[in-house]
Formats: C-alpha cells, sequence, structure tokens
DNA sequence: CGTACATTTGACAAATAATGTCAAGTCAAA
DNA sequence: TTTGACTTGACATTATTTGTCAAATGTACG
C-alpha cells in the first residue's frame, strides 16, 4: 500500500531527479516537497495537479490517492472513522441526485 | 435519510424548546444553533458533545453522523468521491496496527 | 579528515478558512 | 400592527493550513 508521497518519490528517483529540479519545474519550495514526499505534510490540489503533468502520470488517479489520504488523515484518530465513513458514502448517494 | 441538523431540529421540537433555550444551555449563539440545525454550518466536536448531553443521546453516534457529514460535504463536489473514500478507507485499514 | 551537495528539520510568517457575533430582516400567529 | 421566533448576511475573531528560510543532518568522495 503506497501513499502519495511514496509514490512521488519513486517516480522523481527513477527519473534520476533531484528534490530541487522537481520543486523548481512545479515552482514549489523544496523544503515542501520533501515534506509530501514523507507525508509529513499534505499537497494542495494545485500542487497534485501539477505533479501528475509534470510526471506524466494520470491527474485523476493521482487526485484519488491525494483526496483518499486526506480523508483517511483527518480521521485516522477516530475510533469512529470507518462507521463515518460508512455515513459518508451513504451521505454522498442519496445527495447525488 | 436525516443528517445531522435534522435529527437536532426535531429533537428539540419534541421537547417543544426554544432555539435561544437550547443555545443557551449549550452556550452558543442561537443564530449559529439556526445554522447549524439547518446545516448552513457545521458544528464543532464539542458543540455535538454537548448537544449530545443537553438532548440525553448517544454521544458516539451523534458524533458518528457529525463526522460522516463533514466528510461527505468536503468531497461532495468531486467526481472521484467515491474512489477517495474507498483509498481512505484502505489507508485506514493498512494504518491501524 | 573536510568539503560539497542533497535532504531534512523546525521555527516562524503569511495566507486561507472556519467559527462566532451582531443587528437587521422575515414570517407567522394573535 | 405588535410580538416573538427564527433567519440572514456582513463582519470580527480565531484557528488551521501553507509557505519560507536558515540551520542541521547525512553521505559520498577527494
Amino acid at each position: 500500500m503506497d501513499g502519495l508521497g511514496q509514490k512521488l518519490r519513486s517516480l522523481r528517483e527513477s527519473k534520476e531527479l533531484l528534490l530541487r529540479q522537481v520543486a523548481a519545474a512545479i515552482e514549489i519550495d523544496q523544503a515542501l516537497l520533501s515534506k509530501i514526499e514523507r507525508s509529513e505534510r499534505i499537497a494542495t490540489r494545485s500542487q497534485v495537479t501539477a505533479l501528475a503533468a509534470f510526471f506524466e502520470i494520470d491527474e485523476r488517479a493521482l487526485l484519488t490517492l491525494w483526496l483518499g489520504e486526506k480523508i483517511a488523515y483527518e480521521i485516522k484518530d477516530e475510533d469512529i472513522a470507518n462507521d463515518a465513513l460508512k455515513v459518508a458514502e451513504q451521505q454522498l448517494k442519496y445527495s447525488r441526485k
């Protein structure tokens, strides 16, 4: 199970690029990219988009991973996390129309 | 499918209480409670807790509803919402241990 | 060793978003 | 038409997120 950060890092390493090179390409601070790769910070949507474009990978898939992680992150300490996800799913089903 | 707001409103109405009475009891502005009941604002965790205590209903259940709605709210406009929920679920399964 | 370079870390600043407050507005019942 | 309950919207306050920088760490090599 590979998180967004790990995926980004392996993409970068497979192309033998430095943090600073990728960071410059998508116009963010390299410290920030470092944190994103280690899952110490959550990227913004536009950063994810820029990264998908830069690495030429599917944007939807990367955004899905990003959003899923964001959700997981914000409920990770709740013992009701799983029930809450079910509620969310139901709400979505219902409110979509 | 009943949201948190609707549930709170019907609890309040079933006891024939006024917004201002409940608001005073849990120490928030009645305008805020009005917004929460109509799902125009999302309550804070402590407000949910206070409301559960005030109405003498199960706190866990109310928090679950609250958290689920919060998640649904933040992804409601995403077309990848459902996939993201699945990702979140997987992440939780994996990271719990 | 000690220098050079990549990455990480942590404290802080800046920006953004969430929350709370108030006064004025609507609406229904009497 | 007055009263009381609720709603609305603009704004202030507070909290959270995001970005930046400089120093620290680690690593490979001469």
